[in-house]
DNA sequence: CCGTGTGAATAAATTCACAGCA
DNA sequence: TGCTGTGAATTTATTCACACGG
């Protein structure tokens, strides 16, 4: 049986769907902006509307985190904050590691939005000579080679890879090896992970061509 | 009875999901791989591990484009990649212009994963006046004010929007009333477009709250 | 009235399992 | 024997519809 269960201090956390993480998400982003102008309560359609979904989803999304809705008002945008900061697991601090130095790596490296919801970027590394010891975003690149010392001393504990495909694997292998259990990478290809360890992946010319496909097929012909 | 029958040459294209459309966007990065390796036939399996899903699924999703694969052989490559090129609208020369010249915008307009997966970027667009004149990626970054001129000169067909959320809704109506129907944005809010008109959202702190949630919460119990 | 919570219905995606061809 | 194509079963996700609280 599985001996995991962690209690919580108002509602028992169940499983949250990735689909659901991922709403969540933008629903902690409109919350907040809507807090820092005053705002206190939100509907259900108001919130939906602003991430881009429909009500009746919404509210079960936020019902699998128990029920913080009221009935004729909506929702308190002071109660839900912290609900889906403990749930988006932001009440921990992350430190995250880019693993290379190319145009996206150095770009995600100074990209505010990551330490802005809360995933600062503390180190930045690469395999070429000629970018190791250089300044990216405030960071100086480190050695790839050293990987295993930089993950200890500045205490890496998310990895985001910008690397080839074919230089994915090793990497992860590595990383999970030194510690490192949650990884976001960029490489279009497969990895496989030892258990504990989670690997996501975003494949941005994928997204492209999901879009390319929309306007060349059957889609929106205005004639 | 459905109005639109799109007669394909060799089959007709039925109707395809984006979550298959993902795939298919990886297997065909495989299998430009190996055909440059000179491999000639590909099993489900094989391809399947590559791409990270399994050997049902992947060959599900080839299904929809036609019967392509032969038993006891598995697909043949130089047959497989032209009909996922013309499913992907890769017959399209598409021209992508990047809105919003921040961290991220840079990076992408760099990133050669676009190009090499179809998609050149030939335009990139800014607000900032201190941004404005100065190369990026070998560009000049053109003024945002002067956006329809440049999507008619440029011929854009594709955008990127690498801006704040506050700014996204102007610009995709803008983008829209100039004729860009292909819309990926990385905004963390919803957009209302007109018919015709497909915007795709990428979140990629979302991403990482999804992996936090799942280091924090039950996530990999060996058990 | 509004607007949430939620069971039921629906739709979508994945996995199974196996017949049949090379 | 190996491997595809595919109907059926299953799992997952979304939408509907409405009882009930403020």
């Amino acid at each position: 049986m599985s001996a995991v269960e962690p209690l919580d201090t108002a509602a028992a956390t169940q499983h949250v769907p990735d689909a659901t993480l991922r709403r969540l998400s933008l629903y902690l982003h409109s919350l907040n902006e809507w807090s820092a102008a005053g705002v206190l309560t939100v509907s259900s359609a108001r919130l939906a509307g602003a991430a881009g979904t429909t009500p009746a989803t919404l509210r079960k999304d936020l019902n699998l985190l128990g029920s913080h809705g009221r009935p004729g008002i909506g929702y308190e945008i002071t109660t839900l904050v912290p609900v889906l900061e403990r749930t988006l697991g932001l009440t921990t601090a992350w430190r995250v590691g880019i693993i290379g130095a190319g145009h996206l790596g150095q770009a995600l490296a100074g990209y505010a939005g990551f330490t802005r919801r809360g995933f600062p970027v503390v180190a930045v590394l690469d395999a070429a000579p000629a970018l190791i010891g250089t300044d990216v975003a405030g960071l100086v690149v480190q050695d790839v080679a050293d990987l295993e010392e930089v993950v200890a001393r500045d205490e890496l504990t998310m990895a985001v890879l910008t690397v080839p495909g074919a230089a994915a694997q090793p990497l992860v292998d590595r990383l999970a090896a030194a510690g490192v259990r949650s990884i976001l990478s960029f490489a279009p290809v497969a990895v496989t992970v030892p258990d504990g360890v989670d690997v996501r992946r975003v494949d941005l010319a994928s997204e492209l061509q999901v879009l390319a496909h929309h306007a060349g097929a059957a889609s929106g012909p205005p004639g």
